[in-house]
DNA sequence: TCAAAATACGACTAATTCGTCATGTTCCCT
DNA sequence: AGGGAACATGACGAATTAGTCGTATTTTGA
């Protein structure tokens, strides 16, 4: 039910005593229940209010409008895969490829747990797109993205290097959709994200190959 | 808005005279044009109605409900997309490699057009992932995704095969998700078309390394 | 202790939705 | 021509929704 127009979606009022905190976390963690058990569809602020146990005007206290609420939990998940990307890419540790082939289990893998939520959170909420925080989150990404990608195609040109970024980045995530929308069980999403590795690397040594051969 | 239960999708009942099954067309035209310029969460049998210059009365006498509109231009993307897949892996003449590049181009393509009303389809439409057109669909395009796989690595396992298949399909597809969400220019879609055809390749090759080499 | 501020409540409004049905119109066939 | 079947209409009912507002309760700080 994507609006294309975003109304306001900053906090109503900040919580100021402890009871009202505790609240806004309740709300929240009731958001992520009735997202994963009634799905997009049958997601209202009534039924996020009664499963929370508050009232609407309560609910309405704290975030502005329904939106709200689904932009505050994609927000959270924005920041939690951003930071998992950035800890495993960043890892100097291991060989390049090693790290595409973690990060590529990791965020299967983390795509699949709360699948259902996750799925009807992509089916609820708009396209935040242009939203700051989105758009800090993808700026992040993609530091983070070349940043490896010159340590994985030395000898590549920047273009070249820039193309097959994106490419990974958007398979990567767009077969994340995939997955949390048709939930798989651990040997099979395993079983992806190894070939999916292979597809990559084998891709990234033959745009590598005018140079010295690495490993 | 996907409402997990899904309701009868067949035809109330067969025009019998022509302006009827005028007006079957009409409508999905209208429904076509309504889901492009006003999106999902606009998308009503009222709206529809209105665009066509029909009543919803007559609306109904066709289709039996919201659902069975956005599933009947669903199956007609699916029977289209399996046909234009099914002409470009067929086609023997070229090497396997090059008729999974023009599949990707096409494809590709094919998702940027009318990408409004795809995009809005996907989002309106919940998953018609039982229905009979849907598994048909499905069918048809395994098999002659493996059929073509049986050509392009003719020294693999066919467990491999039916995995590097998956992997194709589902990135392909998914990717495709993406593009028909946020539209791209002409020149950047072939671009990334040839980067994908580009990392298909060198996986496919790299799979089917332990025999006698193509080309 | 007690008044003011913060918080919580939930019935209510206005809007929108899907789908029906009684009524009227057009077409076809004899 | 005319009677019956197919077709078309749109006002309407029932349901659902987001968000408000006057009132009640709890907390705070002096």
């Amino acid at each position: 039910m994507p609006d294309r127009a975003s109304p306001r979606i900053s906090s109503r009022k900040q919580p100021r005593q402890a009871r009202s905190a505790g609240l806004v976390a309740t709300i929240l963690e009731a958001a992520v229940q009735v997202l994963a058990k009634e799905g997009a569809a049958r997601f209202t602020t009534a039924r996020v209010a009664e499963k929370a146990g508050v009232s609407v005007g309560s609910l309405y206290q704290y975030f502005p409008n329904k939106a709200a609420i689904l932009f505050r939990l994609q927000s959270d998940e924005w920041r939690q895969t951003a930071d998992m990307l950035r800890a495993i890419l960043e890892d100097r540790a291991r060989p390049p490829l090693d790290r595409l082939r973690a990060l590529v289990h990791a965020f299967l893998k983390s795509e699949c747990e709360e699948a259902a939520m996750r799925g009807a959170l992509a089916d609820a909420a708009p396209l935040y797109r242009d939203a700051p925080e989105a758009k800090e989150a993808r700026g992040s990404a993609d530091g983070v993205v070349a940043t490896f990608m010159r340590e994985a195609l030395p000898n590549a040109s920047e273009a070249v290097r820039g193309m097959a970024g994106d490419l990974i980045k958007m398979t990567v995530s767009q077969v994340g959709k995939d997955f949390s929308e048709s939930p798989r069980t651990d040997a099979e999403i395993s079983a992806y994200a190894d070939a999916m590795a292979d597809m990559f690397c084998a891709y990234l040594r033959s745009l590598d190959r005018s140079g010295p051969d690495q490993a």
